[in-house]
DNA sequence: AGCACGATTAACT
DNA sequence: GTTAATCGTGCTC
């Protein structure tokens, strides 16, 4: 069995962070069944100097969570129809997270094909938002604690991703964010899913 | 009170 | 490659 990673794992530098976080499992608890997956995906955003993070502007409801505790969970929507999911990061007080952006789907995989019925299994959770919507993840989640399985989602150690299969470059989806935040290489990803 | 836009996705041409 | 979908948020008036 299995315990949620610690605080401590994410009271660390984002970018860290952001890296160890792929091969660990994303848990799910839905209707007494267990989802969980291989995380493939990560990016960093980390503090208000980052252009591309939320709290660039400062502390707003919105992005609160994010100056709060690490280990909880940061849902936000946007496009007026996805949420996505991240992990704060780092001390209380500094808003930082990390967005997952993919998963490979392992346990409870009848549900989430159900979930994503129009979907190959191929894509059924490879981007933010396609992850939220097969685990059932929103508004009701953020700030969850990610710590412990009261709220039904956690993280738990898994068998990690070793350097030669990761690759690093910048992060996606940023827009006319200005450098040098458009180019930090704070996206982190697995070159090949893990097959089945 | 109004408005432009977004850490995206799916369905087009 | 291009674009509609769809609405909460934060900024401007």
């Amino acid at each position: 069995m299995t315990a949620p990673l610690p605080e401590s794992f994410y009271r660390r530098n984002t970018v860290e962070v952001a890296r160890s976080l792929l091969g660990m499992r994303l848990v799910r608890m839905l209707g007494g069944l267990r989802l969980s997956g291989l995380i493939t995906e990560a990016e960093a955003y980390r503090g208000e100097e980052d252009l591309a993070c939320h709290a660039r502007a400062g502390r707003t409801p919105r992005n609160a969570v994010m100056y709060g505790p690490p280990g909880r969970a940061y849902v936000y929507f946007t496009y007026g129809m996805h949420w996505m999911l991240n992990c704060v990061t780092e001390e209380e007080g500094f808003p930082a997270a990390v967005l997952l952006r993919a998963v490979w789907v392992d346990e409870g995989r009848e549900v989430v094909a159900a979930r994503r019925p129009k979907a190959l299994p191929e894509h059924w959770t490879d981007g933010p938002a396609k992850l939220c919507q097969a685990f059932q993840i929103d508004r009701r989640l953020n700030g969850a604690a990610l710590t412990g399985p009261l709220d039904g989602l956690w993280i738990e150690a898994g068998p990690g991703f070793p350097d030669e299969q990761v690759s690093i470059g910048a992060r996606v989806g940023l827009g006319g964010t200005p450098e040098p935040w458009l180019s930090m290489p704070w996206r982190f990803k697995v070159k090949r899913p893990p097959l089945s």
